[in-house]
RNA sequence: GGCCUGAUGGCGGAGUGGUGACGCACCGGACUGCAAAUCCGUGAACCCGGGUUCGAUUCCCGGUCAGGCCUCCA
């Protein structure tokens, strides 16, 4: 079964091959570190993390390098850090922190590199001037500009015809510029703004050849996928792409497939700092477990727009307990049965098998969800059968299709106990013994006044045959 | 103005030229001292109008509505 993937340059779904399966490349444009990133700024990290645990489970670990850049030089990192009266990088560092400790806490695990702009100088600027030696590019008052016209292709991967954006287009077209949809590759610096020397002068870079440097630098061109957000398809990628293509001699291929996530909505429009109907990640992880944000980004096709709202992460949260519950009862049905040998249950493979199918169908996540709760289903019923290999069979396959996404690596009884510190469990431990006695003594009001209490600590008691469980019901 | 998406049950959301996944929620039953969980079961949807077809939610055309990009933006 091979992988397949939507590419946006070719607007289908196509077979993936790597140029090289022992070195397989991926580049996605991560995060501006001005400020905490809002959770749709995190669905490319989801979604492409998913990604990288597909290709890694597909060529191996060490044969996936995967690059994610931090940009830190930019206007508004130039504005916040002259507010606080710091140099910038106190500001990009605690931002990069925060945005990493959220994307961990998203259950994403770290690219292989994660270059910066204001370490990729020496590459950006190597690059500016082949650019300017193959006339690709042009010097005017103090600025560098890309020359669209000397890339034939230009517009290509946004699908624009140039006369005809640019004629209904409401960019200020700059004096400077031979053409108006030339872009800036370096320009000066404004008074008290970082700059770095250049043979055009002190200045720093424009936004776009930061990622075609860094791409360069980090993994080498051309690389086999490059992923962002829909709206980064123009003007950034497609000036990506002009760069790339341009600076390499004589026209080399710049991404074999390139990939981009749709929005989240807020109601009826997109999530957007600008609109300001935001939510930050890092406020909605002190709200909901990060493994249940994660499966409401993945909620939906990565390309289709998604409907972001709190009934949704519920939703998620509500699904992920249903399969942590199989976990959970798999595990204490397992408890008391000799450990199982290497057998394998049929129906639960073959569900297992689905779910990755489903991945490799250009990340079908939905019906990668639906494979994985026809696996749990499978392992409830071998509970209900007491099967005891077929529930450790199951019970292994279940864990490792949730691996390969991202999901179900928490013990269940933390996942079901988690927010509750060592006092409240002592606490919720004694009023479960003393229940336990009254309902022995079947005094019924007793046992009900004390899960009384016990729901007052946000507690929810469940009655088993081998003795009440508990868990820390939703978050109010 | 130009370019581009999308419209599926109460909610989220796949998919398909021929009885409409999956999850959440809801309802009935079983289980339970009562619950919760679990099990069994029910109900519930393909924007509108044409066309192609034996048959369209699925393909084509038109329309309506919504959203995105063209400016920093995941």
């Amino acid at each position: 079964m091979s992988l397949k993937l939507y590419d946006t340059m070719t607007r289908a779904k196509r077979d993936f091959a790597p140029a090289d399966p022992k070195r397989v490349t991926m580049y996605v444009c991560g995060p501006t570190v001005y400020n905490f990133a809002h959770i749709g700024n995190f669905r490319p990290v989801v979604v492409f993390d998913l990604l990288f645990r597909v290709l890694r489970d597909i060529y191996g670990e060490e044969a996936v390098l995967y690059a994610a850049n931090v940009t830190d030089v930019d206007d508004k990192i130039n504005r916040k850090a002259a507010e606080e009266g710091v140099p910038i990088s106190v500001i990009t560092d605690r931002y990069l922190d925060a945005y990493n400790a959220d994307a961990a806490s998203l259950g994403a695990l770290r690219p292989t590199f994660q270059p910066r702009v204001t370490e990729t100088m020496d590459a950006i600027i190597a690059m500016i001037g082949d650019l300017v030696e193959q006339k690709a590019a042009y010097a005017a008052e103090g600025h560098v500009l890309f020359d669209t016209q000397a890339f034939g292709d230009y517009g290509k991967l946004s699908g624009r015809p140039m006369d005809e954006m640019i004629a209904g287009a409401r960019v200020d077209v700059a004096p400077y510029k031979r053409h108006p949809a030339d872009f800036v590759l370096w320009k000066p610096s404004k008074e008290n703004e970082p700059e770095w020397p250049s043979p055009w002068g002190p200045g720093r870079p424009g936004w776009h050849i930061e990622c075609t440097a860094m791409i360069e630098q980090a993994l080498g061109l051309p690389i086999d996928i490059h992923g962002g957000g829909i709206d980064l398809v123009f003007p950034h990628h497609e000036n990506e792409l002009a760069q790339g293509v341009c600076s390499g001699h004589g026209g080399r291929e710049y991404a074999k497939v390139w990939m981009h996530n749709g929005f989240l909505n807020m109601g009826e429009e997109k999530m957007s700092k600008s609109v300001g109907n935001v939510a930050l990640a890092h406020d909605l992880l002190k709200l909901y477990p990060g493994e249940a944000i994660r499966w409401a980004l993945l909620s939906g096709h990565y390309r289709q727009p998604l409907e972001w709202n709190d009934s949704l992460i519920e939703q998620a949260k509500s699904a992920l307990d249903r399969l942590y519950r199989v976990l959970d009862d798999a595990g204490r049905f397992l408890a008391g049965e000799p450990a199982a040998d290497g057998w394998q249950d049929a129906a639960a493979a073959a569900e297992h098998a689905a779910v990755r199918h489903a991945l490799h169908d250009d990340l079908n996540t939905p019906s990668a969800f639906a494979a994985l709760f026809q696996l749990a289903d499978k392992v409830r019923a071998a509970v209900m059968a007491k099967d005891a290999r077929a529930v450790a069979s199951g019970r292994g396959l279940l864990v490792e299709a949730g691996a390969l996404m991202g999901f179900l690596a928490a013990d269940p009884q933390s996942w079901f106990q988690s927010g509750a510190d060592d006092a409240l469990k002592s606490k919720v431990e004694a009023l479960l013994a003393d229940r336990q006695a009254a309902r022995a003594a079947k005094n019924w009001p007793e046992a009900d006044r004390i899960r009384g209490e016990l729901a007052a600590l946000n507690v929810e008691v469940m009655d088993g045959p081998a003795g009440a469980t508990w868990r820390i019901k939703e978050q109010a």
